[in-house]
RNA sequence: GCCCCCGUGGCGGAAUGGUAGACGCUGAGGACUUAAAAUCCUUUGCCUGAAAAGGCGUGCCGGUUCGAGUCCGGCCGGGGGCACCA
């Protein structure tokens, strides 16, 4: 038990008691223990080439307290950690040296674990999992049937990015300033075949649901800035050119239809062409090209300049029959409402620009209440505020949130509209063109082959079969699911990384494995350069070359650390039971939309399937800062201000990067590293050490079983017990540790200590330096480790105190000070004041108008 | 442009509307030492003052309150998110 060094020798300690808790298997989590559970849950990491930055220990001592606490306040803790490991730089590195991405994957994953290793953490390392493992994948793709089998995934041609030097497609989300986010190269617009999962069937209740979090504030205001939901109308103008039927506009304010004065269509409407007279069509063509050719960054730069050309048609108004131009400019876009508006340039920024450059009619229908709070009387345009209509017959008067319901009725009574929700959150792009991700678990048959299954019911279909149509051959491909037991469906080998040329992975070259004979029986493929077996019921196949995106892994492995070992599902349902979602998720707040939006949108779903009990994922969130360079900028490789944690346990020990990165300031701000700042936190650990132990190693001589402490040690050993347990709680650490700090300091006053005060003091310390308290504990003859023993109380009895100090104030100013005993009312305090000479001189020669006591506080004394 | 967050000593930061600057770093002085490191003690917001004490002070301006770093309004500065979403 415990080294026997006699001094702080961290590089001995550290190692000896990582060595004893995994002996021990101290973090095992149990899923049949009969104690309450507590989850707590870091964002797994991306392993990448670097290894760890100071960053990554930042969340994960903070996770890593709390476990600690937890367990010793009596929890079964599970407290997992894994590996992110899909991801483009694996990939990239294969394609340059051409030796598989798995190979390399590992070699990062053993550099992260033994640096993670090295910081104490106590994760459940048999609860380890890795996203790119079969065993693992394998349930990534079984998820994926399920949403496949209830319609939310389909396939569509999507217009996306595409990287001509990465060869790779890329999300919006990997795109920064027009380039690629990997290695900042060009990107252009192509369109390809690509997975899209239904997320919007799910916008309302990801929206709604946001009310049940434990979130902060902002995440969840960013979520729902995401989703976008916004309160509207879809309304129906008539066309003059009446065989083409009406055109469809979403708006969010019906109530001003009577100022409309134009109509705009995305340039890609479908019916821009057939509404383009022919004197026009040269101007229009061109824009149209000229609109096509530029990014949508392009577009959004030019955003204070707007463009647009006239078709030459008009639509009618069906509020009031008038006529109304239609143009075609990029300000509307496509992807939004139906790519078409009605313009009303007094009442909206954007139109209001445009039709002051083309100089078209502006019509004000929305007038500001006179005299109101809100309402000048002034008719600026545009006027975007409160207000009553004008200028719209039958109508006029009205306040415009009633006008917009009662206009949206009556054109719906004339079938000429509806109310509708729309949301800026669009379908969520689930494929890539790589090489390094999960493969769909899916065959690509003929119309025939699919009727044939559906009628034998083989697989779980969707409602509506999801297909698309080959353009050079004129073929409708069908896609089938992979029944459950030909899971998982693992990568081939390939002979290169480089993406075909052609848009597709590089699976599109591993013919043997993508062309093949598939048995709809037996759920078996062989290469389809075969011959047909004669038994069984083959049918020929093509298999999915687009992969998963690296969001997929990530989007249940929460729920895989229940139960990461077993075969028969992605997790027991016991296991799911007892362990349910994670009670707190700390990760970086660069997740706060996407993958935090993904995985709640996959727990839905599994909801809905029954399959886990809550509807979602992550009840309580916290996002630790970002740890900045010395110089206050972010730390990068490039600035050369990268501070590695491996350093600074080789010079300091973990227990103290721990402490100093928890000691910084709030876990939630942004701070700058201060590498002098790390000496005080390593002096306060070595004063606990000389605290404890004397020169000799053994115990100090000034600590006994059973000795007086002065009472003020005493009431702050249990203040001490009582703010470090609360802002262990909320996260405080910085707080918790300079409390500790302060008691120390005055444990190194007193001439005596009792045992148990020291050893209350290593407990406190423990989940924070948990290599020294262990060390120390068992030094102090401690039994087992100091983790396993029942947190410390707050005596509340010794929190009280006989006598308070009361501030003397002066009209609010600080004047002095006097105690007074406990209970001690307004009269007594006063009088005390009174018969103070150097207190009442503040008072001389002045007219007491009030008195305010808070008692405990201040005697405020009011004078003229 | 819109939305959100944040501005406190030389530095990181602390403060349920109630002593602003806890705790730590740095600096200064001292003890120990042949010397240095380490350690320990004192001190460290600014101004006046020998001291006692007093005045000023939480980005700026105003307000509410007996009392404001904290609440409200307006500005200035920094950071994050969204970005023609009709």
């Amino acid at each position: 038990m415990a080294t026997h060094c006699k001094d702080y020798e961290f590089l001995q300690i550290e190692p000896y008691w990582q060595t004893y808790w995994s002996d021990h298997q101290s973090f095992r989590a149990a899923s049949d223990s009969t104690k309450p559970k507590y989850y707590v849950l870091d964002m797994f990491p991306y392993p990448s080439g670097s290894g760890l930055h100071v960053g990554h220990p930042e969340g994960y001592t903070a996770t890593d307290i709390i476990a600690r606490y937890k367990r010793a306040k009596g929890f079964e803790v599970l407290h997992p950690i894994g590996w992110d490991a899909f991801g483009l730089p694996a990939e990239q590195h294969a394609v340059k040296t051409g030796t598989h991405p798995a190979s390399n994957t590992q070699n990062n994953i053993s550099k992260f674990r033994q640096q993670i290793k090295s910081l104490g953490f106590s994760y459940d390392w048999d609860r380890e999992i890795d996203t790119t493992d079969p065993r693992y994948l394998r349930w990534t793709q079984w998820i994926f049937l399920q949403l496949f089998k209830r319609g939310l995934a389909y396939v569509d041609e999507r217009p996306v990015w595409w990287c001509p030097e990465l060869r790779t497609v890329l999300a919006n989300e990997e795109i920064v300033d027009g380039k690629s986010e990997v290695g900042g190269f060009p990107v252009e617009r192509r369109n390809l075949r690509q997975w899209v999962l239904r997320i919007t069937a799910y916008a309302e209740r990801l929206l709604a649901d946001l009310k049940e979090v434990d979130w902060p504030e902002s995440t969840k205001r960013m979520q729902e800035a995401w989703i976008g939901r916004s309160e509207g109308a879809e309304l129906l103008f008539g066309l003059e050119a009446a065989n083409l039927g009406d055109l469809k506009v979403f708006t969010t304010r019906p109530d001003t239809i009577f100022g409309v004065t134009y109509m705009v269509l995305a340039p890609e409407h479908p019916l821009v062409a057939a509404l383009t007279l022919p004197a026009m069509r040269a101007a229009v063509d061109d824009y149209r090209r000229k609109a096509s050719g530029k990014s949508d960054l392009e577009r959004t730069d030019l955003a204070k300049d707007k463009s647009g050309v006239f078709t030459g048609s008009f639509a009618i108004n069906p509020a009031n029959g008038a006529r109304v131009p239609i143009w075609v400019a990029d300000y509307v876009v496509m992807g939004y409402g139906t790519g078409a508006i009605m313009a009303v340039p007094a009442h909206d920024e954007r139109d209001y620009e445009f039709a002051v450059r083309y100089q078209l009619p502006i019509i004000q229908v929305i007038e500001p209440e006179v005299g109101s709070v809100n309402g000048t009387g002034s008719h600026e345009l545009p006027f975007l505020g409160e207000g009553n209509l004008v200028h719209s017959d039958g109508y006029t008067g009205l306040p415009w949130q009633i006008a917009k319901k009662k206009i949206t009725e009556d054109l719906a009574a004339k079938q000429r509209g509806r109310a509708t929700v729309n949301y800026k959150l669009r379908d969520w792009l689930f494929s890539r063109q790589r090489y390094w991700g999960e493969p769909f678990p899916v065959l690509w048959i003929s119309s025939e082959d699919y009727q044939r299954c559906a009628a034998a019911g083989l697989s779980a279909l969707p409602a509506t079969p999801v297909t698309y149509r080959d353009a050079a051959s004129q073929t409708e491909w069908f896609a089938l699911p992979l029944p459950e037991q030909s899971l998982p469906l693992v990568l081939p080998d390939v002979q290169s990384y480089l993406p075909s040329g052609s848009g597709e992975s590089p699976l599109a070259n591993v013919t043997d494995w993508l062309e093949v004979w598939y048995d709809v029986k037996t759920g078996a493929t062989i290469p389809a350069s075969q011959p047909r077996p004669d038994s069984g019921e083959w049918i020929r196949g093509r298999r999915e070359t687009n992969t998963m995106p690296q969001w997929a892994g990530s989007c249940w492995y929460y729920l895989r650390f229940t139960d990461p070992k077993n075969e028969q599902a992605f997790a027991s349902p016991r296991a799911l039971e007892y362990w349910g979602v994670p009670d707190l998720y700390v990760g970086g707040a660069e997740h706060a939309v996407l993958h935090l939006l993904y995985a709640r949108f996959w727990h839905k779903v599994l909801f809905d399937e029954g399959l886990v009990g809550q509807s979602e994922p992550f009840r309580k969130l916290f996002h630790q800062g970002i740890i900045l360079g010395e110089d206050g900028e972010k730390m990068s490789k490039s600035r050369g201000n990268v501070v590695n944690p491996d350093a600074i346990i080789a010079s300091h020990g973990t227990d103290t990067l721990r402490l100093y990165l928890m000691f910084l300031g709030p876990l939630e701000a942004m701070k700058p590293w201060n590498p002098r700042g790390i000496e005080g936190v390593h002096r306060f650990l070595h004063r606990v050490w000389r605290l404890a132990l004397g020169a000799d190693g053994e115990g100090n001589p000034k600590i006994k079983p059973d000795t007086q402490e002065p009472a003020t040690l005493e009431k702050l050993l249990h203040e001490t017990i009582k703010k470090v347990s609360e802002d262990i709680e909320t996260l405080r650490f910085n707080t918790a540790i300079s409390q500790m700090m302060v008691l120390s300091n005055a444990m190194q006053d007193a001439p005596q200590l009792r045992t148990s005060t020291v050893r209350t003091l290593l407990q406190l310390l423990a989940p924070f330096a948990p290599h020294l308290a262990e060390e120390l504990w068992a030094r102090l003859g401690g039994q087992g480790s100091i983790g396993a023993v029942p947190w410390p109380v707050a005596d509340t009895a010794k929190l009280v105190s006989t006598e308070l100090k009361i501030i003397m104030q002066v009209n609010g100013k600080h004047r002095g000070e006097f105690f007074v005993p406990v209970g001690t009312l307004q009269d007594g305090a006063f009088q005390t004041v009174q018969e103070d000479p150097k207190l009442s001189s503040h008072l001389a020669n002045k007219t007491i108008k009030r008195v305010i006591y808070v008692p405990g506080k201040i005697l405020n004394i009011v004078v003229e």
